[in-house]
DNA sequence: AATGAATGAGTGTTCATTCAT
DNA sequence: GATGAATGAACACTCATTCAT
């Protein structure tokens, strides 16, 4: 690896800024190789298909934001402790790095069918989450799906709308208090059934 | 080849069809004529292009939603009233036309930025409802944007989580859960501040 | 004719000013037709085509054009005093209608080869009467051809350049000395042979 | 499907026989593509449209021909030598490509109105051409477009017949005498005034 | 290993023409 | 007889992908 060792993550960087600016279709591989400063040949060295390119982006982050939200399952004790770490970490995401944040918020309708069912996603480890507090008690019994849309709908909702400009500054200072809203709205729809 | 009429309507219904199926881009004008019995060139007469055909579809709903919100914040007295028939007019949607629904959530991060900055939209029916609640001294002192993206985030990641089939049956019957939740969700958010 | 009595005329009026300022395959129908206040299904009514359209008003302006000239021709004794006629003629059609003009230039190269091979033209005049003055002993010999370029080229460029603002004002003015030209030109030109 | 190189050039060649053949408009880009042996998108790589194409080659053309008669002007001295070299040149430019010439004669009404209104053309040169002959005393005070208007219609009248059939065998021979006719009309013009 | 010219299927769009009303 | 919606074949153009160099 001599050369232009860090081609494959300038490509993935322009990848996501322009899969985000632009959504999947909307962003061509000749803007691709061009923002990445590569040629348009060298990319298909390193992905076979514009598609499977996108779908590893995907997929990666993915895994990744499912694997911080499975540590955070097993390191916290209590739904409380749970929902609030796991909504910090939310917002860290998005602070961190929008563009992927929005990347993953505009190609999910896409590319999310293509990934296998069964594998672990983020909604499963809320829902997962949601179930742990089922099982000891801390909660009515509820439809674990239903509480986690609640959970991610909060955060989710709230980044979406700082994309939109209908809020600004950081998200994660506002964690807490999102927290507690999810929290509080999750006690609410088990109560509810 | 016979000659059809009332082409708009057809291809209307066809192209939120495949609208929310495929997204924007990824449904052809050849597919959306084909579905809707049309020739390609019929299609031009009503809409200058594929983007103005998305962008009206998007539009025409959005304003029929903001209208239909707009008209239940002026109808019911208090919070908590507001946003249980707002919740239910969400999920009424949604049974009704999961499709255009699907478009819709599809759809908003391609033709939002297009529309008019000034002209209101759904969330903002839904902040300004929070605003009434909190000049009414219902609710504590919070920024409108945040409590309304709990409002919605709770309602259309249920949606979602449907699309995906996370969530089964109708959405309307969850309605009044969905509107306690958000309901506390808010009121937490408030109190957090 | 009770209606529109001169929906034929106004189309013809319109289409030639689109084909002049745009050319015959730069203006559509659909143009035509509104400019001239008519519907596109009208046009058909009296003419079969967007092609039969244009040649027929190439046509006709040919017809006229080629039987003012020949009227000259008969009319007047001598080469000086046709020529002087005819360049005259030339400059009178110019500045009576400079759309008819730049129609009639632009799409001779379309339409002169559809026309009928034998049917007299313009050029066809002006060589007839190149070979009267040959005839009666006024020139020495030369190809009419050769010599009937030399008398149009400098009405019709002067013309073009009057199109393209290298010349401004009406070309009759003109017309006198521009036909010393030709024929100065013309003499040069047999006697050269 | 083999893969051809130097697709530039071989598409350069087939538009301009296409564009002479049939119009601009009338050509298209599948039939260029294909008398050029090379796909359509390979046109792409080097023109960014039809338009660009067309208006390259005018471009290139014209200004070739400018700097031909400009040269010309340079090297020779006084009124009648100048002409004599011009018309031959633009004789020998129609015997070596007749296509080309005929394009030129065809584009100009598209093109010209495009090309920046500043910069120096063939009939510009043969303005300043008689420009220079008043100054010096050679020829009585004109308008200097008017005489060029006279020079330019004898040579490229003679050319149009020629693409007519009106005329027959190469142009150069026939350029001594088309010049001496051409000079002889810009004297009877000046001193007509 | 990298380049970028070339490919060719597919795209959105136009427009002369037809025809039901 | 006039209208204008509908047709469908063409059009210019794009772009993911391939491959000779």
């Amino acid at each position: 690896m001599p050369r232009s060792a860090g081609a494959k993550e300038k490509v993935e960087r322009a990848a996501i800024a322009l899969f985000a600016a632009r959504g999947v279709d909307g962003a061509s591989i000749a803007e691709i190789a061009n923002a990445a400063g590569v040629s348009q040949g060298a990319l298909y060295r390193h992905y076979p298909s514009k598609e499977a390119l996108a779908a590893g982006l995907f997929d990666a982050a993915y895994r990744r934001t499912t694997a911080g939200l499975a540590a955070l399952r097993a390191s916290r004790v209590g739904l409380a402790a749970r929902i609030a770490a796991m909504v910090a970490h939310f917002c860290a995401l998005y602070d961190r790095d929008p563009a992927l944040f929005r990347f993953m918020l505009i190609a999910q309708h896409d590319i999310l069918p293509a990934i296998a069912e069964g594998s672990p996603t983020p909604a499963w480890v809320v829902e997962a989450t949601i179930a742990d507090a089922v099982a000891a008690g801390e909660l009515a019994p509820i439809e674990p799906a239903a509480a986690a849309a609640v959970v991610m709908g909060v955060v989710l909702q709230s980044a979406t709308f700082h994309l939109y400009g209908r809020l600004s500054g950081p998200l994660s200072p506002r964690a807490p208090a999102l927290a507690l809203a999810a929290l509080a709205g999750v006690r609410a729809l088990a109560e509810a059934a």
